[in-house]
RNA sequence: GGGCCUAUAGCUCAGUCGGCUAGAGCGCGCCCCUGAUAAGGGCGAGGUCCGUGGUUCGAAUCCACGUAGGCCCA
């Protein structure tokens, strides 16, 4: 046993109830109930005098499922930019949203009904689609909520609250009656059993055979390259629906591919040059090149449509695919998506001559009556007789079909409903517009512009029930629309009052002003519209619906935040709402983050099993883990997440931990108010660190003004690692741990420690929402109006201590120190000593680091942390020595400490053995105990 | 196939106007300490700056073409 006496009762050992592990899982949630407790959101939604604004509008998220990594992403970027906007003045309330209406709840809804689909009304089903809804409302506020994401939870804004859907029609008729909104034909997916027109997601892809014929399409104009050729000129078209042959306008080439004629000794056919070849073989015959031009020199020609009298010109398409067919595209606007931007483009006729149960219509002709399916083999013996078919055959190829029949669908063009891009230069006026916001990153706006400018009208109807119809009442007699401002208005209301519903609760003359009658025909019979409105349009409108009508919010935003994939969605649909009703943007300011990818760099999918689930991630690690990981990547391109990433960010995490954790356990007797140490009186490397602090606090709230959070946690990482933990906090252990306890010595240490943990916890609370406010509990005399560090507000630097000598001189004096390290650590591996405080050093330096070595001379020993340290000339010989590499002129000399080791500092002192009482103690420990 | 974007150490990031031997922290290896202890400290090894070509006295940086990956469209 030992019984020598111990002097470790008399130090000042650093001692704290802060744990070291964070136990986030279950801490997180006490917080939660501590800041519901102290209304914390409520009181940061309480503006103050004279406090200028920051408006986050919130991009209301989908609600169906759990939250997953892309919405931890965003809404904790957004978090952390309204607390860090809070805590620097502003008053920032974040009022989050949802998306509440749209194709997957209802197709989820009547996927659970299965047969008793058929059985329930509009009325119903809207009913569970609510349901629905409202169900993934509540489980998803309780995750973005566990994330530590602060808002007005208890009031969000709701795509399908009445008040919004009332606020859809406004802005609707606004539009309207700017005439920026028309009825036009536009395909998309119908299925002719279920006569129902069918979303991109309730379309299922199989493999299908169909007929793949080759047909010519005679030119009616000359073309120079083959004016002296003979024989019948005609452009070779391969298309595998022969029943969209009738509703042709047109035929396409890809301009800028290569195409070649050909003779097969009687006849010239003109196709791509790539696919002459192949061409060949499934005809059977040898085709010999006479001419090759460029794709772009057909464009303007004209060819006659295999069965009417009609001019199909050739036009110019950059889809056009040369890897199977002829590079010859037959175009008909009604019956395809590419195919109707074409004729947008070039101003075609759109025929549609096949009615909902796929049946050809009297404008087809001969073929009315007939089914497609049917039609084929007729309209194939018929190109034959003409003469104009080369060869046909059946391939089998993906072909879409409908999720609920599995039978094929097509594609046919409907009425629809549109906004206009170019009627009311709606376009011109978007661009105007986007110049005037602030892009973040400036990439952006090359994106949001190039799409802007290139899109095509956008389509605003969709034939579905789960929405806000669009509130367009037609007379029954003559067809005339009824939609003038009054009547809009008297629908608006309506909703305003009794939710969207009303439109399918009442009949059509109970949604209109009493009395109204057709301005043209003055019937009173009426038909109201069964098409609901684009999910992007109600979005859209938020700024009008939320940032307008809520008391704690304004027009327009200051930040619009989502990720990149917004450009095309709810950065435009918001765009062009406003410009289309206000002529200006709805935001100042837009920032667009990336997309997750793995630690490869693939995105995440649950085919590639990479996917990582943030609510597991929190039940494990926490929150706050989370949280670091998303300020740590710079999100202005993708965002890698790996399980390594996870670990990097959990050990960072508990570096800053154990940090905070230090500073607070030497704060254990600290009482600012009586102990502290004015600055003029603190020890130089006190005052050091606080301009250091003072930098760090300039650099990250500068970070934080410009959102770039990555260097907020960076910065922060490094200052504790570098800065605090292996320099400042090392070499101050002996004066807080070993000096007496009052001594201004440790009072000066405990004043600067002091204020780094008040700051450091502050400036680290916007994304260590929990961690930091556990820390600053800790923390000593907290004033009572600052319960939480979530109400306080960033520390200000003190720009007048930045003394620029001082800076300069500790600069140099690091410089030397890392130069020690090395000379200690040889020494180290030669086994002459262990600890640093074993050794003595010997040290000349050239004479801009000799200056400042001298003036400090007293503190070497300190910051080296050695026990003693000899300062001798330069050039002096000293054996056996360290010679830096890095500053030429420095030397240094490692020997063992001369004297004994202090039984209770452990520096090595000559006079350790002169006190009979205390025969194991040094001078200044003698002195601290008071012997 | 088109538009926009990204690529620097195993990981996360710096690298200004083109200019020293391309930096930091983590991780890794070795060592020290045992008074921040499921902590703390030191030293060290890690780079085809995605590739190829070009401009230039000089390129991680500018240009062109590729490759890989991402978002959007087709």
């Amino acid at each position: 046993m030992n019984e020598k006496p111990s002097y470790k009762d008399t130090l000042n050992l650093p001692r704290t109830d802060f744990p070291m592990k964070g136990n986030l899982p279950r801490l997180e949630p006490e917080l939660l109930d501590k800041w519901a407790e102290l209304k914390i959101s409520a009181k940061l939604a309480q503006p103050k005098q004279d406090q200028p604004t920051f408006i986050l509008h919130d991009g209301p998220p989908y609600a169906n499922g759990d939250i997953h990594l892309g919405h931890t992403l965003n809404k904790v970027l957004k978090d952390i930019i309204v607390r860090s906007k809070a805590m620097a003045g502003h008053y920032s309330p974040f009022v989050p949203g949802w998306d509440c209406h749209g194709q997957p709840i209802e197709h989820e809804v009547e996927k659970r009904l299965g047969r008793e689909r058929a059985d329930i009304g509009t009325a119903e089903i809207r009913r569970l689609c609510r349901e629905y809804a409202l169900k993934f409302v509540d489980r998803q506020r309780g995750q973005f909520k566990r994330l530590g994401v602060g808002g007005i939870w208890d009031e969000p804004y709701l795509t399908l609250d009445p008040g919004y859907e009332a606020t859809v029609v406004r802005i609707f008729n606004q539009l309207y009656q700017e005439g920026l909104i028309y009825r036009g034909r536009k395909p998309i997916h119908w299925c002719y059993r279920c006569k129902t027109a069918l979303a991109e997601a309730e379309i299922e892809y199989e493999d299908e055979p169909s007929p793949s014929i080759y047909i010519k399409f005679p030119l009616l104009d000359d073309f120079e390259p083959l004016a002296k050729a003979s024989g019948n000129k005609s452009l070779l078209v391969w298309t595998t629906t022969p029943w969209t042959l009738p509703a042709n306008v047109a035929v396409a080439v890809n301009p800028n591919a290569d195409y070649a004629a050909v003779s097969d000794g009687r006849d010239i056919y003109i196709l791509a040059d790539a696919l002459v070849s192949a061409v060949e073989k499934i005809a059977g015959r040898e085709l010999v090149k006479i001419a090759g031009f460029k794709g772009e020199s057909l464009v303007g020609l004209g060819c006659k449509h295999p069965t009417k009298e009609y001019r199909s010109p050739v036009v110019a398409a950059d889809f056009v695919a040369l890897d199977q067919g002829t590079g010859c595209v037959h175009i008909a606007p009604g019956h395809g998506e590419e195919d109707y931007l074409i004729g947008q483009k070039y101003n075609l006729p759109s025929p549609m001559p096949v009615d909902e149960n796929g049946r050809f219509t009297e404008e087809a002709g001969a073929l009315a009556g007939l089914h497609i399916i049917e039609a084929n083999d007729r309209i194939i013996e018929d190109l034959k007789d003409r003469g104009i078919l080369l060869m046909s055959g059946s391939i089998d190829h993906s072909y879409p079909h409908c999720w609920r029949c599995k039978q094929p669908v097509i594609f046919r063009a409907t009425e629809q409903w549109f906004v206009s891009m170019d009627a009311g230069d709606l376009r011109q006026r978007a661009l105007r517009a986007i110049q005037s916001v602030k892009w973040v990153p400036d990439w952006s706006i090359r994106r949001i512009s190039g799409m802007v400018s290139e899109r095509p009208d956008w389509c605003i109807s969709r034939q579905r029930s789960w929405g806000v119809p669009i509130p367009i009442i037609f007379c029954g007699d003559c067809g005339q629309i009824l939609a003038g401002v009054d009547i809009l208005k008297h629908i608006e209301a309506l909703f305003r009052a009794q939710g969207a519903d009303v439109w399918f609760a009442r009949e059509p003359v109970e949604l209109l002003p009493p009395g109204t009658v057709c301005p043209k025909c003055s019937g009173a019979d009426f038909r109201k519209e069964n098409d609901i409105l684009d999910v992007w349009f109600e979005s859209g409108v938020s700024h009008a619906a939320v940032l307008e009508t809520r008391s704690e919010l304004s027009w327009p935003a200051d930040l619009y935040l989502e990720g990149s994939d917004q450009h095309r969605g709810w950065f435009q649909s918001s765009l062009l709402t406003s410009v289309g009703t206000k002529s200006t943007a709805p935001y100042r300011e837009v920032l667009t983050h990336g997309f997750l990818v793995d630690g490869e760099g693939r995105k995440m999918s649950k085919s590639l099993g990479n996917v990582i689930d943030p609510l597991k991630v929190i039940e494990r690690s926490g929150a706050d883990i989370l949280r670091l990981w998303v300020c740590s990547a710079d999100y202005s391109s993708d965002i890698a997440i790996s399980d390594e990433i996870l670990d990097r960010i959990s050990e960072a995490y508990r570096r800053v931990r154990n940090t905070l954790r230090f500073l607070l356990g030497s704060l254990a007797d600290f009482d600012p108010a009586r102990d502290k140490v004015d600055y003029a009186d603190m020890e130089a490397i006190d005052k050091w660190v606080l301009i250091r602090m003072d930098e760090l606090i300039a650099k990250v709230l500068g970070a934080y003004e410009d959102y770039r959070l990555h260097i907020v946690y960076h910065s922060i990482y490094n200052f504790c690692t570098v800065d605090l933990s292996s320099f400042y906090l090392d070499v101050s252990k002996d004066r807080l741990y070993t000096s007496a306890t009052n001594s201004k010595a440790r009072r000066s240490a405990q004043t600067a420690i002091f204020e780094l943990a008040e700051s450091l916890i502050k400036i680290v609370s916007p994304v260590l929402v929990f961690t930091a406010d556990e820390a600053w509990s800790y923390l000593p005399d907290r004033p009572a109006d600052e319960p939480s560090v979530h109400l306080s507000r960033m520390p200000v630097g003190n720009n007048a201590r930045i003394d620029m000598k001082l800076k300069d001189e500790w600069g140099k004096l690091l410089l030397i120190r890392q130069e020690t390290s090395k000379a200690l650590e040889a020494a180290r591996t030669a086994r002459l000593i262990g600890s640093s405080l074993e050794a003595k050093i010997r040290l000349s330096a050239p004479k801009e680091y000799e200056e400042v070595l001298t003036v400090y001379a007293r503190d070497l020993a300190a910051v080296f942390i050695v026990s003693q340290v000899e300062l001798v000339a330069e050039g002096t010989a000293v054996s056996n020595a360290f010679e830096s590499q890095a500053i030429p002129g420095v030397v240094v000399e490692v020997d063992r400490a001369q004297g004994h080791k202090c039984a209770r500092c452990w520096n090595w002192r000559l006079e350790v053995g002169e006190n009979s009482d205390h025969p194991e103690l040094c001078g200044r420990c003698l002195e601290a105990i008071g012997a």
